[in-house]
DNA sequence: CGCTACATTGAGTTACCTCAAAAATTGTGG
DNA sequence: CCACAATTTTTGAGGTAACTCAATGTAGCG
């Protein structure tokens, strides 16, 4: 499903790359997008194809996969409203990019797209900052790959996955609700996918959180956070 | 130790970032450059803190580590000469870097440096590239963290180390020698901390690759790849 | 040549995995 | 609205890869 956009009353104008173009230049993104629905489960990006266009992420979740040829995957990046999604002037590599949610996407045509970039520095500036984050991030789940247990992984998870949400909640139509309720959008076998575990474990693990009273759970999904800083702490491997 | 530094005869001039200016621009960041010796050992950059200056390593090796408050280490990435190290309008957030080996690196002052960039949009497209390679790399690795049994991880890890030092053998005066012949620059501690594995597990894996005539060491750094393809093929865990 | 730091080897333990079964949640048709 | 099927999650028992701790061996340096 494809419709036109209104950047005016854009849900994430504010936090996503659009916003660095001010005033009258902001008209240039906004004449070459279109939004695009897509269900759960879809592939939005396949790695080493040229891409048509580069979008940014209006609602809903998306993850990076990389698939190795015995069928097992990892998740090697998640990606929320406001963040941008491809990579101009290139490629993915051997990534697919694929909706973990249903997700609504701002597309921008992708030859179009990369010459505006060219033309207003500001844009580009403001993409490389987001990318250096995206790095960071990056490193950040590298050092929980290799550093810690699995108890701590599942909690590191839980707790950046709430950390995130709420940092999207300026969002307006944002699907998270409040009161540290939140609607967990990964399956168990994602989240197993993402932390390099069986799904038993993260299981077992999320188990053991709802024992304690870190963490309830309501139905499949439903998440609700009890003691955030008792989270935190197990993240840290503060206690065991 | 710093001394002048002269573009000319730079060794890692083709590489390098600094290559995206061309001509008369070129002077522009050879005015603000000045070369500096670091020995082993020795902390370049420390996370959080604004950086004095940003730098190309012109040799050496250079790790960015993520302590644990508990003291262990894990090593997220690693920069070889030609790579650009630090981050412009911004600081490394919780990272240190720190050199694995002695290293040569062309500095930057901080605010001019970040002057060209804006003023110079090839320049920081240049950048952009850049770090969108770095978070390829990173993702890679939190692929085999996440997914690899422990001898696939060294295997992986030998075989991209090999790789991209042949990256590098254009560059005049490199250390690394041909004929399948390096120098390891990481400790087995350091690929430990790399890979996410206790040392102990590293030797034991590196044993069994010498045992199967796939490598060969010589010394404690020494490095001789006798059967390239068979490294590649247990990176892939097509055999144990 | 001896000292120190680093690497290897060995034995026993454990955290996480595998395989298998039970339980819970969600979706669907009567 | 309820019963049933399909899917997903949880739980259990047993196995194994990688870890820990300890001892031995080897490079490299003064």
């Amino acid at each position: 499903m494809i419709s036109h956009n209104s950047c005016r009353k854009c849900e994430i104008r504010e936090q996503a790359l659009c916003s660095a173009l001010k005033g009258h230049d902001a008209n240039k993104l906004h004449q070459i997008s279109y939004r695009q629905q897509l269900t759960k489960g879809k592939v939005i990006l396949q790695g080493h194809k040229e891409p048509k266009w580069l979008a940014v992420i209006v609602s809903g979740v998306v993850k990076l996969v990389c698939t190795k040829c015995d069928g097992r995957q990892q998740i090697v990046g998640l990606q929320f409203p406001g963040d941008f999604v491809g990579r101009p002037f290139g490629n993915l590599g051997s990534l697919r990019v694929e909706a973990v949610t249903d997700v609504s996407l701002c597309c921008f045509s992708r030859q179009p797209f990369e010459e505006i970039l060219r033309a207003y520095p500001d844009l580009e500036h403001s993409l490389l900052h987001r990318i250096y984050d995206e790095l960071e991030v990056a490193r950040q789940w590298i050092f929980t790959l290799g550093c810690l247990p699995a108890r701590a992984k599942v909690a590191t998870f839980l707790q950046l996955f709430v950390e995130r949400v709420h940092k999207s909640t300026g969002i307006k139509n944002a699907k998270f609700s409040v009161d540290r309720q939140y609607d967990l959008p990964l399956s168990r076998t994602e989240i197993a996918e993402f932390l390099g575990m069986t799904i038993e474990t993260v299981s077992r693990e999320i188990g053991y959180l709802k024992s304690e009273s870190v963490i309830e759970t309501i139905g499949l999904r439903g998440l609700r956070v009890q003691d955030f800083d008792r989270l935190k702490a197990l993240a840290e491997c503060e206690e065991t």
